[in-house]
DNA sequence: GACCAGATTGTCT
DNA sequence: GACAATCTGGTCA
């Protein structure tokens, strides 16, 4: 179904590279009940200081220290109280930025997805960070724990992810015209057009 | 120790 | 389209 794991040096990159070449690829979180997951259809860049909406931007906190920390590693974070975002590392040790995965494909472990969000439709199943991560099992035990040798890995695809549109980033109140967000076109799963 | 803001989502109108 | 839900970490005293 999905390819070889994706090394270390892929996240070592430019963040904008990264966060472009990461759509089509497969994730994959290795429950103990199984593993769930699907293609990345849409992303989001946040760089460091000079993006006033990134986390890093005003200097390193307890909070996002991953994000200061080696690339290819888990940034997990509570947004409103309620939802988890979750980030990859990438640029380190160079800068302190992340891809936040905004949205997948749901492909693997779809009954164990569709019980932990308790809907059956698959368009609302993983279409945003915060759904993303509920279906996934995803919380801050995930936080700071690597995507190579960690439970949540991202795996080359066999096939083409097709055309990418680059867009305004969501739900930011500032630096909200960068163009730093990335999304497969005319894909059904992407949380917002 | 108090106060505040937030990379969202679901529900109601 | 508007709004409430609900908690973690940052900031300031």
């Amino acid at each position: 179904m999905y390819g070889d794991l994706i090394p270390e040096e892929f996240y070592q990159r430019d963040t904008v590279t990264v966060a472009r070449e990461l759509l089509g690829k497969h994730m994959i979180h290795h429950l103990p009940a199984g593993p769930v997951g699907g293609v990345v259809v849409e992303t989001e860049a946040y760089l460091g200081p000079g993006d006033p909406a990134s986390h890093s931007a005003r200097g390193k906190t307890k909070r996002n220290a991953v994000m200061f920390g080696p690339a290819a590693c888990a940034y997990v974070y509570k947004i409103y109280g309620i939802h988890f975002c979750f980030n990859v590392t990438c640029d380190s040790p160079v800068k302190p930025a992340a891809i936040l995965i905004r949205a997948i494909e749901p492909k693997i472990g779809i009954e164990i997805m569709t019980r932990l969000r308790n809907t059956d439709r698959l368009t609302n199943l993983c279409s945003g960070p915060g759904k993303l991560a509920q279906a996934m099992d995803i919380n801050l035990d995930i936080n700071g724990t690597s995507v190579v040798t960690g439970p949540v890995r991202f795996y080359y695809a066999n096939q083409d992810p097709g055309e990418i549109v680059v867009a305004k980033r969501i739900g930011i109140s500032q630096a909200e015209h960068l163009p730093l967000r990335f999304y497969i076109a005319n894909n059904r799963f992407v949380s917002r057009k």
